[in-house]
DNA sequence: GCCAACGTTGGC
DNA sequence: GCCAACGTTGGC
């Protein structure tokens, strides 16, 4: 049985890590997640082989920037053992990690860079999550139609 | 810089 | 378990 292929949003600030990092550096783990849901969807629901559409947020403009790949299962974000970290736990430990991450490939940068002013033009992405009032997620689900239509949008 | 929305913390 | 206080996110 073909497993079903997901698709994702995740959040990025591109002063911190943008498309043009991930497309320089190929993959990158996807590190500082520190929100549980976002965690869950990584460890529990994303598979290798899920495609990302790479948003920068805090960015002017905020938008969809390209595509990556998720490339691993979820594994331990030792980031949030390191106490020289700016993502340092002091609750996590080898013993539990708490936090989680994935390894992700850079895909695309799209050619027409598809804003947030944009997404909300489209009646067809109306009840997309990222454009839901005080959505804060990082790590989201998208649905299949809604990843299709951002798609042809970034490739235009 | 503002601030609405949301998540987390901690006293009770 | 409630909820006020606080911290963060992220568009504007």
């Amino acid at each position: 049985m073909a497993p079903v292929r997901r698709y994702w949003l995740m959040k990025s600030e591109p002063d911190v890590f943008s498309i043009d990092d991930l497309e320089s550096q190929g993959r990158t783990s996807w590190d500082g997640v520190r929100n549980y849901q976002a965690r869950n969807f990584m460890r529990d629901e994303m598979q290798v082989g899920d495609l990302v559409l790479f948003y920068h947020s805090n960015a002017k403009p905020p938008g969809v920037a390209g595509l990556a790949r998720v490339c691993t299962r979820a594994h331990p974000d030792v980031s949030a053992q390191d106490p020289r970290s700016e993502y340092h736990d002091p609750k996590a430990s080898p013993d539990n990690p708490i936090w989680m991450m994935v390894d992700v490939a850079f895909v695309a940068k799209f050619p027409a860079f598809v804003s947030l002013d944009r997404l909300k033009q489209e009646q067809i992405l109306a009840d997309m999550l990222v454009l839901r009032r005080g959505m804060r997620l990082s790590v989201q689900p998208v649905e299949r139609d809604h990843f299709e239509r951002v798609v042809e949008l970034g490739n235009k």
